[in-house]
Order: C-alpha cells, then structure tokens, then sequence
DNA sequence: TGTACATCAGTGAACGCGCGTTCACTGATGTAC
DNA sequence: TGTACATCAGTGAACGCGCGTTCACTGATGTAC
C-alpha cells in the first residue's frame, strides 16, 4: 500500500501526477474503471483527498489523461512490432509490406495486453468529448498506420487494389477483438491461446497468412 | 418517466421483473454500466427503491441476468443469421459451410449492435462468477457454434485441415472486435463503415471471402 | 550569498448526495376446504 | 360459492458509507535583486 516514491516526511511529493496516472492505471487494469475512486487513490499515493485536484481538474480529466497517454503508447508499440517484424528473419515468400503489417497488428495487441489499465480507459465513449477537446482525435495515428500498411501492401501487389476499407475493418477489428476477448476472459476460458505471449502473434500470423493466401488466389 | 406497463393503481405490479430487465438494459445501452443504480432503476420503473429486490437478491444478480440473457439471444441470432445465409440467393462458388459461417459472423454482429445494453454486460469479467455460478459458461454455444462451422468447413475441403484454432480464433476476434469498435465509437469516426446495417456483412464478408481465397490458393 | 516575496503543492475538514441494502409493514392474490 | 389463511410483492423510511469536490490553510520551493 501507499507512499509509492513518496520521500517520507516530504510535503511536497515530487512527482504526484506520476504516481496517480500509474496507480489509477494499476487500479483500472485490476478492478476495472468502476472501482476506481479519487478518494482511494489518494489514499494508495498517501496523500489527502484534495492533492489530485492539483494535478486534474476532475475525475474524468485524470481518465483522458490515461487515455491519451496509452494512444500515444499504442502507436510506440506498433512502430517498435511493425520494426521487428521487418528486421527478424525472412518468412518465405513474405515481402516487406507484409511483414509490416504483422509487425503492426502483433504491437496493437501486445499493447493492450501489457496495458491493460490503459486500454481499458482508452476506448471508453464516456470520455470521447473530453478527449477531444484536449487532442483531436487520437486514436488517428494508430490508425492511419494501419491503413498506410494495408496500402503498402496493395502499392507492392501483395493485396489486390481497390477499396482497402474492408481489409482495414478486419484487419483493426481482428486485433481488436482479440485482445479485448482475452482480457475480459472468454478467449483464456475456451483455451484458444496458450497464454499471453502467443496471442499477438497467433492473430496476426493468421490474418497476414490469409491476406497472403487470397492474393495469390486472386492472381 | 416511468410507470412503463404498470396497471395505473396495481398494487401489484404484474411484471416487474421484466421492466426492470428492459429498463435497465436501456440504461446501460445509453450511459453504460457505471450509470446503472438500482435506486434510479426503482424510480424510472415507478416503483420504491425496495421493490426490486424481491425479484434480484442483488444489483449484481440483476446484471447477471441481463448477460444471461444477452447469451441466449445471442444463439439465437446467430442461428436466424446461418439459416439466411444458407437460404439466400447462392453467391458464385460458395459452399453451404462457407454461407453457415458467414451467416453466423453477420448474427454475432447483428445481435451486437441490437442489443448493445446486452452486448456490454454480458462480457464485463467481474460477473463471471455469478454467471458461472448460475449457468456454467453461457459464452460456450456461441462459441461451440462457431467452432462447429469452421470444423464443417474443413470437412468440405473448404478450409484446410489442421489446427482450427487460429481460425475460429481470427473469426471470433473479427466480429468481436468491429462490433466493439463499432459501439464504442472509434469506426465510427473513422468513416470504415457506412451504418449500423453495413458491418455485419462487412466484416462477415470479407473474412468469409478471405478465407475461401486462401484456401484455394492452398490447393 | 542572503533576503523578500510569489507561487506551488500539499493538508485536513467539511459539504451534500446518491448509493446498495434492510426492515417492519400491508395490500393483493392464490389455495384448501 | 364463500371463507380462512398463507404467501407474494409491494411501500416507505431508514442505515451507514464512500464519493467528487471545495476551501481556507500552510509549509516548501523558486526567483529577483
């Protein structure tokens, strides 16, 4: 419990924000968004109830504060797969852009598996005005690298041309999904994956394999 | 505001463990979960805050019930969905597995987007042992369902053989995910889909239609 | 280096509120004979 | 068909609680000269 980095006997705390934005985030990630209250939260950071206000202006401020954050992580962690993805050893037959595209969805899902807390938070439409006003709309960014793979892929030949909206919709919505289904359970309860690590990149290895596979039926 | 169904004067209210069922699945369709009080509950029913509770021992029964509830329709709609698929007009080269599991991806999507209320609950993992409690693992025919049409599917030589996990996987994760998407917001805003109508078969299509041609490409 | 002062970031007490739940009650309904 | 009685499903008042937020305050820190 508490005084998490807290000098002790300091008045001043140092890095409060810090350590509010993190322990929400723990809170969230294991109680869920309901559970979590400002008075609770000071309590666990050891200070008084009244300390948050000199960070966020309200609950639902510190909430898009963690949002924001995690997209801004969410995009981290798919540049750092679609790399990965890229420099590790060659796949038969996988061109680059294809690889790319594994390396992006294998990110999206590690993140929200490695972030709980934050994306939980993040896509919460209760919070979407508040969002806004403070960034545009930010889960641009992820986005748009996904639909830049998908015309990569399309410019190299891999995926057929055309409309890519539909390839884009699957290809969001199958990370998406998975990672939402395991958090929440269903997905560990009927034993689809081993375990964390393999579900990243067992949905993004079978969506690249299909889309690899239709392209070539369609030649 | 209220007295929804209710006799004007009956003492006895007649039905109210159905009213608080649809009036609370409302509520948490338009401002979710956190909104939920059985207090308000009570009030918008017409009846004292006390009532409710000679038909739910608690709000977290109540919730139970809902996503119960939510698991039998979901079957059902999945089921309406694969019989019109497989009654429709005939698509050039497709398999009776292969409209059974398209028509079953547009139901799991369909049920989302109509019982949104529902579709919340019913995977909020801090009912899961209530619900396990009452009924075992309600998400298993849905799931059972899906896993059958992929199998079915293999057996036609449709998809091919191996471990049907990654697939029932990525088709899980598919409509999961855009129907999530989808409720929450974000694909909305990113202009993927047109309307509500449209992403049931969007997605269901377009999975569908990726895996026949990848199969092919395997023969 | 020392001093005066503004600002920052805490404290702790308090507010009103709605919540989940309980309880003794009572009117309405169903059943046995 | 009528009566006695048990049970069901409401009422309405009350409980203690934790919540988000505010406020006057004060100690710590930073800055100008």
């Amino acid at each position: 419990m508490a005084r998490i980095a807290k000098k002790s006997g300091a008045y001043h705390h140092g890095d409060l924000r810090r350590v509010l934005l993190d322990t929400a985030t723990r809170v969230v990630e294991k109680e869920g968004l309901g559970a979590l209250s400002l008075h609770a939260l000071a309590r666990k950071a050891g200070v008084s109830s009244g300390a948050p206000y000199h960070h966020f202006e309200s609950r639902e401020q510190l909430l898009a504060a963690i949002a924001l954050e995690g997209y801004e992580r969410l995009a981290d962690e798919m540049k750092r797969g679609a790399e990965e993805a890229e420099g590790g050893a060659a796949r038969g037959g996988e061109t680059a852009g294809e690889a790319h595209l594994r390396g992006l969805g294998h990110g999206y899902v590690r993140f929200a598996l490695t972030h709980r807390g934050h994306f939980r938070v993040m896509f919460r439409p209760e919070l979407k005005r508040q969002l806004r006003k403070d960034t545009g709309l930010p889960i641009d960014e992820p986005f748009a690298m996904l639909k830049r793979a998908i015309a990569r892929c399309q410019d190299e030949g891999t995926l057929p041309a055309g409309d890519p909206r539909p390839l884009v919709l699957l290809a969001w919505s199958a990370v998406h999904g998975a990672s939402v289904l395991w958090i929440d359970g269903p997905l560990a309860d009927e034993a689809l994956v081993s375990g964390d690590d393999a579900l990243g990149p067992a949905v993004a290895d079978t969506l690249v394999g299909l889309l690899r596979g239709a392209s070539r039926a369609r030649r």
